[in-house]
DNA sequence: ACGATTCGCGCG
DNA sequence: AAAGCGCGCGAATCGT
């Protein structure tokens, strides 16, 4: 295997970690750690006022010095507020999200972190904010800087009301006994302290030091971009939204009432069931007018009516395609999540086992592609879109080393290669049989197809063929970075345990063996759609760096500017003058960027795929093809 | 009445 | 076309 440039631990570029701390009162305790965690300055006890002007002095105004790491709990509790105040950091360690990784993963099974009881880091993933305007629209910014997780206010899991002091650092053992002061201002003896400590060394005694680092370094720095995004927001344009659905679904009604295209388009659907009190959107009720009518419906999915020939099929069709746009991203959608010609989606980094990023509002990452051109660039600005051209059939054939399926994407659509190599006859039969070999298809076209993709990529598919058989095993599978899958739950076990059993019946065993090829699927689809998760973190990462450098001054650039406002002297609202990201989907990123920048943030945002591809597979010649459209209008793209 | 689950459909 | 992976969300429906 090629040289695979993965950061090291120390050298030239000593890393220097700022380990932040939350305390009861709402001071912060801050502690400057050298490359092994150790202390080199005396800790220091901040309010949120000083913490902020803290961050901003050790934050790097030129290229040439290098940007601390923050490690902290949280980045989406501590950062938003930093973003408020107009401050942006460089480099993160997101204990809870990192803590995750190393938990589960195979790399660091048997590390101190990875045997210990489960504790405060195992606990449940942060509540995120429900309402965006609560806290984030609302902010004053002389206001003091506020560090409670939202969700907790009001009625929390226990009822107990705990304070964000104890939950953070107070009330949890590791510091009992003397919570004076100067005990709290030792690092090592904190619990956050020492949760850093054990994920250093937890990274430092794995067999891929390298890769986990990365990991751990593109996972915190997605943790900021979720935050910077949800912060400056996706650029919306309410009167474009407005007048589609408009268009689409007739005038604006109060809510609760069906507006008119909807309510006529329920009309006909009854009269031409015959059942004039029906709720079309009910599925029982439609499901047995259906039946009334002679169709021999299964259910009421779209897919299935659409094969009937009946006159309501039609106007029902209708319905269920405005109802969605209605009750999905209609008035109230926009009432929600759209503020000041801004979308501001919740992200979840890390949501998904996989490593993909979840929303828990806003449904960002469903958004439905006949809106798209409501994501309208401000004047003067544009939208750069880029998309990771078949993303996860490349990331196999560099996970399995597989030549041939490399070749067949170099400097091309990876399916037309495929094609062009005489595998299978048209681009829809290469993807089919793609899609069918990373998620497991036995049936239909794709099952049928597969057994050529296995006979030209022999490697790539035995890739994913041993990884299905070590899920159905039980057995965990790990990412290219070493984000491990989970192990199954009891009842899967059991269901296995059960199927051996002298007593098994016949049923026992069938429920055994769909269970073990359920979650070979899973396993077999989680090594590509994790890795190509682990390949977008690092690219966005890469992307993000590259378009903050934008607008740090270049010290051998004499006269560069400085980031501050003339009149006032006061630094400029992060997101409101130069290029940075505002949106991600598993394998696209769209950048807001002044006009006359456009093309630089392409280049940043094709050479940034590249440089992912190789923190993750060395010297492998595989290409990670981009379409990258420079836009005003997000419907523009594809 | 209200929380949990199911259905159907949006995205990759 | 509609199987094979991963999600979130809203409305209807189930369960207590």
């Amino acid at each position: 295997m090629g040289a695979v440039l993965y950061p090291a631990a120390t050298g030239q570029n000593r890393q220097v970690y700022v380990l932040v701390r939350q305390t009861n009162g709402g001071d912060l305790l801050v502690d400057t750690l050298d490359a092994a965690g150790l202390p080199i300055e005396t800790p220091v006890r901040l309010t949120p006022t000083e913490f902020r002007s803290f961050v901003t002095s050790h934050e790097p105004t030129t290229r040439a010095s290098a940007a601390p790491r923050w490690v902290w709990e949280d980045t989406a509790r501590i950062y938003p507020v930093l973003l408020t105040a107009g401050i942006r950091v460089q480099r993160c360690q997101d204990l809870r999200l990192c803590h995750v990784i190393l938990k589960n993963s195979a790399l660091t099974a048997t590390s101190e972190l990875a045997l210990a009881s489960p504790n405060r880091w195992d606990g449940a993933p942060v509540v995120h904010l429900a309402e965006p305007q609560a806290t984030l629209f609302d902010f004053h910014a002389d206001r003091d800087l506020h560090l409670e997780r939202p969700g907790d206010s009001g009625v929390g899991a226990n009822g107990s009301g705990r304070s964000v002091g104890e939950g953070a650092e107070g009330a949890v053992g590791e510091t009992a006994g003397g919570s004076s002061s100067a005990a709290l201002l030792t690092a090592v003896n904190s619990s956050t302290g020492q949760e850093f400590q054990r994920q250093l060394r937890a990274v430092a005694g794995s067999a891929e030091p390298g890769r986990l680092r990365l990991l751990l370094a593109a996972e915190s720095a997605g943790a900021l971009v979720a935050a910077e995004m949800r912060h400056a927001g996706l650029p919306w344009s309410a009167d474009v939204h407005d007048q589609l659905l408009t268009r689409e679904l007739g005038a604006r009604v109060a809510p609760g009432v069906r507006p008119e295209r909807l309510e006529l388009l329920a009309r006909r659907i009854r009269l031409e069931l015959n059942d004039s009190a029906l709720n079309p959107d009910s599925p029982q009720e439609l499901f047995k007018a259906l039946q009334r009518a002679g169709l021999a419906v299964t259910s009421t999915r779209g897919w299935e009516l659409k094969k009937l020939k009946h006159p309501v099929i039609e106007p029902l069709l209708q319905y269920k395609k405005l109802s969605r746009l209605f009750s999905a991203n209609g008035w109230s959608w926009m009432e929600s999540w759209v503020v000041n010609g801004r979308f501001h989606p919740d992200y979840v980094p890390g949501g998904v086992v996989t490593g993909r990023w979840a929303t828990s509002g806003g449904g960002a990452l469903q958004l439905p592609k006949h809106i798209r051109g409501a994501v309208v660039a401000d004047d003067g600005w544009k939208l750069v879109v880029a998309d990771a051209a078949q993303l996860e059939p490349r990331i196999l054939a560099a996970l399995s080393q597989d030549e041939r399926m490399a070749t067949a994407g170099r400097g091309t659509d990876l399916y037309a290669g495929i094609v062009a190599s005489g595998v299978v006859e048209t681009r829809d039969h290469a993807k089919v049989a793609m899609l069918g070999a990373m998620y497991g298809a036995t049936t239909g076209e794709s099952g049928r197809l597969m057994p050529r993709l296995a006979r030209a990529y022999p490697r790539a598919i035995a890739l994913t063929e041993s990884a299905a058989r070590a899920g159905e095993r039980g057995e965990v599978v790990t990412t290219r970075l070493g984000r491990s899958s989970p192990v199954p739950g009891p009842s899967w076990h059991e269901a296995q345990a059960r199927a051996y059993d002298p007593a098994a019946t016949a049923a026992d065993e069938r429920r055994a063996r769909s269970q073990a090829r359920d979650w070979g699927r899973f396993t077999r689809n989680f090594i590509v759609q994790g890795s190509a998760a682990d390949w977008a973190l690092c690219w966005m990462a890469e992307i993000r760096r590259e378009l903050t450098a934008l607008s740090i001054p270049d010290p051998s650039n004499s006269g560069a500017a400085r980031q501050a406002d003339a009149v006032t002297g006061r630094a400029r609202a992060p997101f409101d003058a130069s290029p940075h990201l505002v949106f991600f989907l598993h394998d696209e990123v769209i950048v807001h960027t002044p006009a006359e920048q456009a093309d630089v943030v392409a280049q940043i945002i094709v050479t940034a795929a590249e440089t992912a591809g190789r923190l993750l597979f060395g010297a492998f010649p595989v290409d990670f093809m981009l379409t990258v459209a420079t836009i005003d209008n997000y419907a523009q793209a594809k």
